[in-house]
DNA sequence: TCAAAATTTTGAATGACATTCAAAATGATC
DNA sequence: GATCATTTTGAATGTCATTCAAAATTTTGA
């Protein structure tokens, strides 16, 4: 997964020098979006040299998908603690959802996804990391499922197809609340969520 | 709607200039996408100077929302026949699915899609037109769905509600296609959406 | 038909950027 | 502590969208 950049060689200046950048990318990413973001102000943000920056990451494509990552990975706690705390599936499901959507327009994290997408083509080594990512999402998500499902909660169904569809249907809806357009929210999304959720995994009898 | 492009003033060179230029702009987003489409390469392939193109215009994200447009444009008719054509609602809903999903990875109008969201946190005079080109294809998927509930071939249920699901949901797997995320089809994502639909909509029985 | 007025068209600046790179600084190794 | 490797810098480079003043062309009104 890493690259050279960690490869048991001490730092000189930067302290984590990774985690300094992808911290204050994000900050940038929230302040102005990721096209805005410029690699002389990420420099001057860490208190280093433009040059310097794509050094040690190659690109700013780079940059932003380790940002990405990087961003993704502050999800994975609070996902598993959703997994690991028993109970309903369909009563977890909502929390779930909510942890996928944006927190709102210009969310960063979801600033970097549809900024992401739209470099996928010119820069396709973008691809297998985008496709990891989601591929967290969907796990986590079949295995809430699958609670549900062995406790009798829901119909056996196809849990996996289910997930690719209920996740197609949030990300439509997470990137209209991420650019802002009018009247769509993070509550609306959620209820429209659910209303599937409920639909396509009503009870078995 | 137009705003002084054509105000009744005769065109000196070009021939339906904006015509030409979206045309132009159309096919150098199917060779290099949106981003990497250059004012200059547009102004070479109408056999003009990038200057005017940009007079004309005003600006490269107004090309491309104006391309988007015109390209949503090319839709209308195939949306209007399908509404017209008669028969059972939804064995017409497929066509309808297939009309709004890209053509393949790299489908242009699906490049413009995604490049337009990205920039519209920095460009929010995108955000109306886009909101338009939504509204043309919830409104005809309305309709659809409202001929359907007519001859009662489901029971009557939140069809705006459906709509604004199945087509986040189609947004979803678009962007997928369209940036070329292995083993996500065109096919693959019709049989999703119709089997939302299906259970969604189903008999009222 | 002609001259002024209005509009279009050009192409050369401008200013922002990501990226590259050679040189300088710093740290590791023996 | 001298050599080697790595990191860091900051000054080019080259690419763009965008601007703008000047030139070309068309329209208008007599």
């Amino acid at each position: 997964m890493a690259r050279g950049q960690a490869r048991g060689t001490v730092r000189r200046r930067l302290e984590r020098p990774r985690e300094q950048v992808l911290e204050a990318a994000m900050e940038a990413i929230a302040e102005y979006g990721p096209a805005e973001m410029t690699m002389a102000e990420l420099a001057r943000r860490v208190g280093t040299s433009g040059g310097h920056v794509l050094y040690y990451f190659g690109s700013k494509d780079r940059i932003l998908l380790e940002t990405l990552r990087w961003s993704e990975e502050k999800h994975v706690p609070g996902r598993a603690a959703l997994l690991a705390a028993g109970g309903s599936a369909m009563d977890r499901l909502p929390a779930f959802v909510e942890l996928y959507l944006p927190e709102g327009a210009a969310d960063p994290r979801w600033l970097l996804w549809v900024h992401v997408w739209g470099r996928t083509l010119a820069a396709p080594e973008l691809r297998d990391t985008q496709a990891e990512l989601d591929l967290a999402w969907h796990r986590d998500l079949v295995a809430l499922l699958e609670q549900g499902a062995r406790g009798g909660e829901f119909a056996p169904a196809d849990l996996p197809g289910f997930s690719v569809r209920l996740r197609a249907m949030l990300d439509g809806f997470s990137t209209q609340i991420v650019i802002g357009v009018p009247g769509v929210t993070r509550e609306g999304s959620l209820a429209h969520a659910m209303d599937y959720a409920r639909q396509a995994l009503g009870r078995p009898g």
